[in-house]
DNA sequence: TATAAAATAGACCAATCGGTCTTTAATTGA
DNA sequence: TCAATTAAAGACCGATTGGTCTATTTTATA
């Protein structure tokens, strides 16, 4: 069994995510970490060394879950097209129930720490760029399994997919319209057609 | 002439706007607005109720210049294919060196206000719902000038364009690659004229 | 169960926050 | 030019911020 801290620290994590992923870095109090998790002054400090390490395990942790929901999804599909289907399937509804509360950390992470917090900007980046190369990943698997078009851009492609995706997600935050998300999703899927098709 | 009060006014907002774009509501101090215009206090209060009344405007300003900006470039072209392709236009570099400091303010915004503060969140649907109607128009008007297929779906062509607009701005900020922005733009120019080829 | 070690509580701190109010300075119109 | 009005300065306020530190409690080990 963990150690009483380890088991803490994760708790304590697991209760900062959304509260940093739903109201940034900077309306995220520590009072507010108090009162999520129960614990007073002492019990945070003895775990993390300042805010900013709690922000940084916060959005390791919302995007490590992130990726395992996608990975549960995309691991068990065989082909390419099915992988990049799941990954659609994944996303509708989204802004509605995210599974964690704020919506996507990469939009909400980025956004926030873009000006403002260099060591939250770093690990974003980190992040954003690691989802690009896996997506690149499955469409590289799809001209290699003839799939798709030989001369397919595959990063190309899959700048296309997730930018369209995310773009999506933020636009239906704010217009409080999840239905332009699912539009976007619907859109995607006959794209993926079309280069089926070729 | 305008009232003193009303070049002060003006004057604060035009300050406070890429402050708040960059930095956000709750990054954005009272202070920092004091420094940027070089106003004490009572300045500040003087010409405005509150930081939320400042907050607002500083907004307003920036959105309004997003589409002046926009609108004396779209303006002058007479078809549907030119007025979109100026807006692609205008957005390439984009995140390099934005007409306001801090990028986009309907992304910066909209993903700063939406679970913090209502009233600018308010404000920003309102902006993004225009723009994307804007959008929508000039897709119909390719359609009725027999520029596009008449069976375009124009509100979704909107939608896809800005989404990947939007996306694509936000990637290349977190990921510092302006290029990955400059290829989207390259990408949609290309999808215009599928569209206008049909 | 007793004891050493680890973990947490919570009082306390200086700094900063948004905002108020009175005093002083600048502007404006006669 | 001068008086009335408007605008701005800046001292001040209570509340909240992130963070420290010591006392106490809980945990783990022998």
């Amino acid at each position: 069994m963990a150690t009483k801290a380890e088991r803490t620290r994760e708790f304590i994590i697991e209760k900062a995510a959304p509260l940093f992923n739903k109201k940034g870095y900077a309306n995220t109090s520590m009072q507010d970490i108090m009162e999520a998790t129960g614990l007073a002054k002492g019990g945070l400090y003895g775990n993390f060394k300042n805010k900013d390490e709690i922000a940084t395990a916060a959005f390791e942790y919302s995007y490590q879950r992130l990726k395992e929901d996608l990975g549960a999804r995309v691991g068990p599909k065989k082909t390419a097209l099915e992988k990049l289907q799941a990954i659609l399937q994944y996303y509708r509804n989204y802004t509605v129930n995210p599974p964690i509360e704020g919506g996507c950390p990469l939009i909400n992470t980025g956004v926030d720490a873009d000006d403002n917090y260099p060591f939250l900007k770093k690990k974003t980046k980190e992040a954003l760029l690691e989802m690009l190369h896996t997506l690149q990943r499955i469409f590289k698997k799809g001209v290699d399994n003839g799939e798709f078009a030989p001369d397919l851009d595959q990063r190309r492609e899959a700048e296309i997919f997730y930018a369209q995706i995310e773009g999506a997600i933020m636009m239906a935050k704010v217009s409080d319209d999840v239905s332009l998300l699912n539009r976007m999703l619907d859109n995607l899927k006959d794209r993926l057609k079309d280069i089926y098709a070729r």
